[in-house]
DNA sequence: CGGCAGTACTG
DNA sequence: CAGTAC
DNA sequence: GCCG
């Protein structure tokens, strides 16, 4: 019997009824994580935003559901079409409607998990190999929510995030064993011996085999504390700490904040308030069309001041992402090698906000004007005056809230980084990400080489020189003796893979640092990995060899050492 | 038991 | 410094 | 959470 679920708060009893006569069976919720699930859904007509859908549905992004639709052979179909078949049993045939081809989600179309499997990945042992065990499947679902639900609702201090951390790797690892997990003695056995399945991970999966879902998960989400902590940690600028304490004090929901907050009962902090404000807009993701738009207008802008400078667009939006939870911009310009004028991007910054398309700032920067950061609508009076303070810091990172230039009155989060030149690989790899990847690399590159990789280049630890120039993204995955992933690969822990063997960042796991330091510090790279040898040129001029913390401030902001052109100002 | 990435900004 | 964010 |  086919199994339909009716999506939307609608008049949709009679729609209902229609379902039923032809013998579907409706749901009357949907848990993405829980089986059974329906065989169609149905959409109002109606519905102008897809990703609210999604949203609905419990998804993180289109992507998500679209590849959820499609593993599951599930067909998402608009009421009009229910109401013109006289069978649930199969799909719309023809003229996908709006909805269908808008999320590439239609009966058809399928984008084999969504991968460029071209040419390269002939020496990748098993990422591409996308094996189709549907048990593994569910069970990685599973714990990529139970991660989620430990980084986004923790009440046990770090530990919360540890936990998060640790599921998150093994929804990489179930995706890719070579076997599917069945509720057998052997299998089990197998599979606890394997590196990174203990006992808890354990008790875990032998659960969800046997219950169809996973008890832990469900205790999750119905601790109220936990859901609490959850609606408090939404607010930007409200981590864990502060989260707790409003938790405890008795706050649940974001209205409760509000409410304090106007009858001056509770005391944010500018940046919570902001957060406060935005609260409902912040959560909700943009469609890449729009990130595009907030882009083109940054970079028009900026590129009146500064046409050669390359302006791009990074994070979520570069991974290929169809949901984006913010826009994350990255310039840099080839006169400005090794420092960017401190002051261009605060002034840059001014300039969109005068413009009006800012409605908050997040960061104050060197030239900004001060007015223009404390401007805040209906704000209480007490973080007024006490300015004044870095005047200097080259920062070159900008944080703030933009205006939706696509639906009026919304507001989205904008980083705007502006990086010297000779840097543009390693922060382009930095804020592509994902988050994950970043940690599973820089893991990789201190446990194999004693190397730091950060968002500025490569540095050996012990001497904090820099080993590695260059401004191709590909030349630090060929250094660190990686496989190369394209953006949209970069996607988990261990999308990050040894070249040669492809071990993961997560078996270096097994090296204690301590022991890595030894091995390596001797001999260096030859050690362990027969890469690229340690000898390769190192640069002269050590002064600028050294991480960007390490340089002495003066260095950075004082002296104007601007490469070429003396900061033709705007 | 400590480590789990490495950094910048705020107050 | 702790807290938060990327 | 897991690992050494």
């Amino acid at each position: 019997m086919n199994k339909t679920l009716l999506n939307g708060s609608g008049p949709i009893q009679g729609l209902k009824h229609h379902v039923q006569q032809r013998g579907a069976e409706v749901l009357s919720s949907f848990d993405k994580n829980i089986p059974p699930w329906p065989t169609h859904f149905v959409v109002s007509e109606q519905v102008q935003e897809p990703l609210s859908i999604a949203q609905a549905l419990g998804f993180d992004s289109l992507e998500e559901m679209s590849s959820f639709l499609y593993d599951h052979s599930i067909v998402c179909a608009t009421r009009r079409w229910v109401h013109r078949g006289d069978r649930l049993d199969k799909p719309p045939l023809e003229e996908p409607t709006m909805m269908e081809t808008y999320l590439g989600i239609g009966p058809k179309r399928k984008c084999k998990r969504h991968r460029t499997n071209k040419n390269e990945e002939s020496n990748d042992s098993q990422s591409s190999r996308s094996n189709v065990y549907k048990t593994n499947q569910s069970l990685s679902e599973a714990f990529r929510t139970l991660s989620k639900r430990h980084q986004e609702m923790p009440l046990n201090g770090e530990l919360d995030a540890w936990k998060s951390y640790s599921f998150q790797i093994t929804a990489g690892r179930l995706l890719h064993l070579g076997f599917e997990i069945r509720d057998s003695p052997e299998v089990l056995r197998h599979l606890a011996s394997i590196n990174g399945f203990g006992s808890s991970t354990m008790d875990i999966i032998t659960d969800y085999l046997r219950t169809q879902q996973c008890s832990r998960l469900r205790n999750l989400e119905s601790d109220p504390d936990r859901v609490a902590m959850k609606n408090m940690m939404n607010i930007w600028g409200v981590g864990r700490v502060r989260a707790k304490e409003l938790v405890d004090a008795g706050f649940k929901r974001i209205n409760e904040v509000r409410q304090a907050v106007e009858l001056g009962n509770l005391q944010l902090e500018r940046n919570q308030y902001i957060g406060v404000l935005c609260y409902d807009d912040l959560l909700e993701k943009m469609d890449r069309t729009e990130v595009e738009s907030i882009g083109k207008i940054i970079s028009n802008i900026f590129k009146m001041s500064y046409p050669e400078a390359e302006v791009c667009v990074m994070g979520s939006y570069r991974r290929g992402k169809h949901a984006c939870g913010d826009v994350d911009i990255l310039i840099t310009h080839e006169d400005y090698n090794h420092t960017v004028p401190p002051k261009a991007l605060g002034q840059f910054i001014d300039e969109l906000r005068q413009q009006g398309h800012i409605a908050y700032h997040l960061t104050f920067i060197s030239g900004m004007k001060h007015e223009l950061y404390e401007t805040i609508p209906d704000a209480p009076s007490h973080w007024s005056p006490q300015r004044d303070k870095r005047d200097k810091s080259s920062s070159s990172s900008y944080m703030g809230v933009f205006k939706s230039p696509c639906m009026t009155g919304k507001k989205r989060r904008v980083d705007i980084k502006f990086y010297p030149w000779r840097e543009k690989a390693f922060a382009s790899l930095y804020f592509t990400g994902n988050g994950y990847f970043n940690r599973s690399m820089r893991l990789w590159a201190t446990r194999k080489f004693n190397y730091t990789l950060n968002d500025h280049g490569v540095f050996d630890r012990g001497s904090l020189v820099r080993v590695l120039d260059t401004t191709s993204e590909k030349e630090i995955f060929e250094f660190l003796d990686i496989s190369w992933r394209e953006p949209k690969e970069r996607d988990s822990f261990d999308a990050v893979k040894g070249k040669k063997n492809g071990e993961s960042a997560a078996q270096l796991e097994g090296f204690s640092s301590f022991t890595s330091f030894r091995e390596l510090s001797g001999k260096g790279r030859n050690t362990t990995s027969g890469g690229a040898p340690l000898d390769r040129p190192i640069p002269a001029s050590t002064r600028f060899l050294v991480p960007h913390n390490k340089i002495p401030r003066d260095d950075v902001m004082h002296n104007q050492l601007y490469d070429s052109k003396a900061l033709t100002k705007n």
